[in-house]
DNA sequence: CGCGCGCCTTGACGCAGATCAACTTTCTGG
DNA sequence: CCAGAAAGTTGATCTGCGTCAAGGCGCGCG
């Protein structure tokens, strides 16, 4: 799993339209001006959806604020969620046609769009970004791979744990130094967090419980979460704590 | 899950050193002549590491003949296969430093290597490539994906008959027409099909005999499958079936 | 207020797949 | 051709998680 390195994170991007690293932390004014000209907001209710499999997207798209899921679904029901969109991350991606997986709210999100065409051709023009846009697919590629040993191998408390861990580390990028302690609300349902993980919500909710009754996590009402240490909860994860989450 | 189209797949591509469709499929005369130049050949027996996580690989290479796989490991030993790289697939892709996950022969494989550098050079000057190298990276994002879908919610049966259809689509690339009926090497041995399924290597056995058993596929001693009827088996998979395999 | 509804928790029980173990078949090297 | 190792099969038993079911908590709404 890949660490921000902390010169990146430091710099202010807090009124960059497209906050993800990939674009934002070395855009430079010029390109930003650019991008301003084609973007517009968008905003969705929890549960509403944003895109259907093979839905030809007409814009591409940086989540703001709130959270997104992409989704798999088999003929008989069973889901898996195969990405977690997150503040910062893209949606509909230059170079596909169309988005293979459902993607829908599962809290209120409000998405940075670009119209397409403008923004393909900005791509094209701007070598560094389309570097960049590389850059990121092999980040997001990274991370699924990450994932798939969480679902392949990994018992349901390390599932939990490991799924608390990332969205911990997510939001340590927003706080400075090193973090040991972290509080964030969790931006999904317990049957989202069951679709993720490859669990059934039964099963989650047992073993949250688990992890509270043990002092791993402390919850203030059912979705705020308080983790008192951040090395103790990686090692649950089963991932080699690598001394807090750097920032 | 993409399947080739027919002209593409069609083209001659026999004598092209990086067989992978995403440089291969369109490469031009010139462009292949530039990567002759700088290309050489390496074997490695099963058994034998390409490469450790965290290397610093000093070329860029194609499989040739054989398999590789891409495997996360824990601490603890549980080990979950995150990529599968058959011939044509790439290693070592430019844009990443080191790979992040242990590359090993899981049969004899050939690959067709090329110096890091100029090949690098030969990508950024030709905008063409570039743009199918971020190309092939989202398919290797889309396969990572469905491939989450098998870990997290498929039975044990379901997970054998993807992992063959996978095989045996890869296979069938290089047969004419539509194909109903397949015949193949499985390039794993029972441990390694276990770990890509997140299963027991007792269970990967118990499911083969019993596919076999019911008649979804036929076996020439352990490794040489046959499959008589595709759809049978992508059915058996779980996956829509989209009428044989097209090629 | 209280009714219904979404979300969550907890318990009892069953089963798919893990684990442990014995054995067979296939490779490999002398 | 044989001996030993590696790979694969099959059976018996155990267990983590799924399934089914009952109930709790918080919240909006008539």
């Amino acid at each position: 799993m890949t660490t921000m390195t902390p010169d990146l994170a430091k710099q202010d991007c807090s009124d960059c339209p497209i906050r993800h690293r990939a674009v934002c932390a070395r855009c430079e004014p010029d390109e930003l001006e650019r991008l301003e000209e084609v973007k517009y907001y968008r905003t969705y209710e929890a549960g509403q959806t944003v895109a259907w499999a093979g839905d030809k997207m007409d814009f591409v798209a940086s989540v703001v604020s709130g959270a997104a899921t992409l989704t798999q679904t088999m003929e008989d029901g069973r889901r898996q969620m195969v990405g977690l969109l997150l503040p910062s991350d893209f949606v509909g991606r230059p170079g596909r046609d169309g988005v293979r997986y459902d993607v829908v709210a599962v809290s209120e999100l409000v998405m940075c769009c670009f119209r397409k065409a403008p923004f393909e051709k900005m791509i094209a023009s701007t070598p560094h970004i389309a570097e960049r846009l590389l850059e990121m697919t092999l980040d997001e590629l990274d991370a699924a791979r990450e994932w798939m040993l969480v679902l392949g191998r990994k018992t349901a408390r390390e599932k939990i744990a490991s799924l608390l861990s990332i969205i911990a580390r997510r939001d340590a990028v927003y706080a400075p130094g090193v973090v040991r302690s972290v509080t964030f609300d969790l931006p999904l349902t317990r049957e989202a967090m069951a679709d993720y993980l490859g669990l059934t919500l039964e099963t989650v909710s047992r073993q949250v419980s688990a992890l509270k009754r043990d002092g791993v996590i402390e919850l203030q009402g059912k979705r705020r979460v308080h983790v008192p240490d951040v090395d103790l909860l990686m090692e649950e994860a089963g991932d080699d704590s690598d001394g807090g989450l750097l920032v």
